[in-house]
DNA sequence: TTGTAAGCGTTATCAT
DNA sequence: ATGATAACGCTTACAA
């Protein structure tokens, strides 16, 4: 098995110089036809491929770009990675995936990784970006890497080069709440999502500002849920919720995850979804088609934030003077959960 | 922004040869205390983050496994992906991510970029690998990959190099066979999966000879389910099979994602799961414990699953003659959605 | 239009 | 124990 076909062995094989092959094989730079035939030909005869490594190497910017997610198990992260995954293997990029997992030091050695190999931008959407008060060195860390290069994330992080593509969840919200109030509702409770953690704030911030404009308070049912975005927390929090005396009519989830355990607690108190209480959530993920009843979610295309982002990242890497993308759009997609 | 330190760099601060600081930095040969101190000191000074494109360029040999999967928003996709990563990031090796999305073509264009990244071994799950009658050429490309560096697959593809890691969806079949039959059930259907695909076909062969060994002959039940793994499939095929005129009294799904369309199709027709209809699945993923009721399925611990995929890596990439590992072991997680 | 040759940042082989 | 230096495969001024 002898090594691959190097620009060389092409070379040696059309007559020409190096400089010659790597002008036909990249399209750049003038050549006569006839030589680029050779040049072709010779390529073909010789099944050569490539080295990125060496090209990237010799050109200081490699084409891959480094994902960073909690946990890509959770449908709304694999959705965006698919989503941009598509549109940068279009424009010849490729994607290293890192999940950090919850994990703080995880997430941060994530990114010596991907410095060490020299990424040519990080996609980093969830964790620590959503932190209100940053973990500290954090954004330090972020802001040194965002000098060096294009850093896209999830939420704004101050006093950083980095860009983000914001899902618009407060609009989501009002969406949501717009939703449920002209069906009648007007205890109306909130669950899921840490204490400390942008996209979360905003909901409840939307959700406080709407139910106060429509005159209606039952911030009692407003929970914090134990702090998580799992099913595991909708349940514990929806638990507690079903403690109380007056019950709410409607439910909103913070993520369509935390929907299916607040799901499950209602049903195990022996109330039914759509009709003794209403659920609702935010995503819009596969999780809410095949949910019985179907789940009533807001959420974003996926498609166009992939693109949003690696659009971001393309015009970070030529230098363009782009702002933060508005946000992105969010649609309500009513089901059978809400009645 | 100045540009990265490098070893040179160091070398100079140091006072040493980039031999010497290349050996501190790796552990590689002997260097005296003081001088081994003095490297580092520099280094720490200049913040050095090694080049890893360098490195790979010299050495010939990336530390970046590429990864091929059909679709990791299919959690059972995702489940080994993360674990996979765990163990590959533990040994300081990354993975690339590609999502193929049941185009052959894409899945072929996966292999081209996999190696013009000239990553260190390829991990293919699903797909191509898994044809009973692998698409033309196909076999041809992997085995010529599979001269160069280590290929994992899910599936046996004769002929080539590579190695495979399959899941024992025999057993697994036979676990969920005894624990039905226990249960007084005589009409199994099964539903689902590709006519052409190995695991699927697996398990065929093992329900067929199941019931003939117990005496029973439902193979009207038995059913293609249109081809697919997805929901869409199962309900489809469940729909067709609610038709006849004697109905099964449990049904098998190839995958926790079919179960769901099974399921839905079964509540449609306003039967009971679990009551009327048991319904069981191969996967175990955490679909099967968010579903109402939640879901008796057979899977793999993904765990092993993935120190397994990346054990083999590794021991392909050391040259060991490893034969392919056994196959994984499943386990029934039984749950409430047969009686 | 084409060729020459100097990098790109490491590793690894020889010397010393 | 350390230092020179030739690779590794490609791009890209600069020359011709």
């Amino acid at each position: 098995m002898g090594r691959d076909a190097t620009i060389i062995d092409i070379a040696h094989r059309a007559g020409v110089s190096t400089a010659t092959v790597s002008r036909v094989l990249n399209r750049t730079g003038k050549v006569r036809e006839e030589t680029r035939e050779k040049v072709e030909a010779a390529a073909r005869e010789l099944d050569y491929q490539p080295n990125i490594v060496a090209k990237n190497l010799s050109t200081v910017r490699s084409n891959v770009i480094g994902v960073l997610v909690p946990d890509v198990r959770n449908p709304f992260y694999a959705n965006i990675f698919v989503e941009c995954e598509k549109y940068a293997n279009e424009k010849g990029f490729s994607l290293l995936l890192y999940n950090f997992l919850e994990s703080e030091s995880l997430e941060r050695h994530c990114y010596d990784m991907l410095m060490a190999r020299r990424v040519c931008a990080v996609i980093h959407i969830g964790g620590s970006v959503e932190r209100i008060e940053a973990s500290p060195g954090f954004v330090e860390k972020i802001g040194e890497i965002s000098e060096r290069v294009p850093v896209v994330t999830s939420s704004f992080v101050e006093g950083t080069g980095s860009r983000c593509v914001e899902i618009d969840s407060g609009r989501g919200m009002k969406l949501l709440l717009d939703y449920l109030l002209g069906l009648g509702h007007e205890r109306i409770a909130l669950v899921g999502g840490r204490e400390d953690d942008k996209p979360t704030a905003k909901k409840r911030k939307c959700y406080q500002e709407a139910l106060r404009q429509n005159g209606i308070r039952y911030g009692n049912y407003y929970t914090a849920g134990s702090g998580t975005y799992n099913e595991q927390g909708g349940y514990l929090a929806m638990r507690e919720i079903l403690q109380k005396d007056k019950l709410p009519t409607a439910v909103i989830a913070v993520s369509d995850l935390v929907a299916v355990g607040v799901i499950r607690a209602i049903q195990e108190k022996g109330l039914e979804i759509g009709k003794d209480i209403s659920v609702a959530s935010f995503d819009n993920t596969y999780i809410a088609e095949i949910m019985e009843p179907e789940l009533t979610s807001v959420g974003n295309d996926y498609g166009v934030l992939g693109r949003r982002i690696i659009d971001t990242v393309f015009d970070m890497m030529d230098g363009k003077t782009c702002q933060d993308f508005g946000e992105i759009p969010v649609r309500l997609k009513i089901r059978e959960s809400c009645s």
